[in-house]
DNA sequence: TAATTACGCAACCATATAGTTGCTTTTTTT
DNA sequence: AAAAAAAGCAACTATATGGTTGCGTAATTA
């Protein structure tokens, strides 16, 4: 079990989608974003923390505030693993029967 | 901390992402899917009973095998949420600069 | 029918995670 | 200059997670 910090451990928590969807609208700092959970600003700050560390966010200075914004094109990421599974649904059929009929055949 | 269980914390883990690129290409047994990997049948099967139980993989018993498939149309639910976020990054521009700009002006 | 194989289930363990409270630093307001 | 506000950091806690080994059961094979 290695540590992993990669944008689909991110993504995995719901209070971290959700502080997504939040500042994909419009940049915001970490007391205006606690602002719309029940946990405390420190949990949120730590949710923030996991996602600058996987780059899914940006973070700007502005005097003693912090705007935290969506790096969107991180988000591709997630749409670029999704991508080698599209063939499939787009052509979806059902197939495990498929695949099970194929392998019958082969004990023949 | 609500014990989740959803797509997002199913493919939050790199083990079981592999399994589910695995088993996209053609239904497998639990067995045949741990040759593919370092641990152990049974961390394997734990892993496949998280799948299953965000619908994330089909099972179909053959005999004394059973053969896990791919939901692909569960698949499309990722999809789905990135969809709020395409019509962003299709658009993208310098967002946090431009959020920066409106608050300033607004204090004035 | 006895041995083997496939697999699920339960118990257990170490570590990761999400949350908390408390403290410090820096910037802004009075 | 003092008080307040914004936010990071550290320590600590409870629970979730990923892994293990061991066992029971059902289907095959010898």
């Amino acid at each position: 079990m290695e540590t992993r910090r990669d944008i689909f451990q991110a993504i995995a928590d719901p209070t971290r989608r959700a502080i997504i969807a939040l500042i994909a609208l419009q940049a915001m700092t970490p007391n205006a974003i606690a602002e719309h959970f029940d946990s405390t600003r420190q949990a949120v700050s730590k949710h923030l923390r996991v996602l600058s560390e996987c780059e899914l966010i940006a973070q700007k200075q502005q005097g003693r505030e912090i705007y935290y914004s969506l790096n969107v094109n991180k988000m591709k990421e997630i749409d670029g693993w999704l991508e080698q599974f599209r063939a499939i649904w787009e052509t979806q059929f059902n197939q495990l029967d498929e695949v099970l009929q194929t392998m019958k055949s082969r004990k023949k």
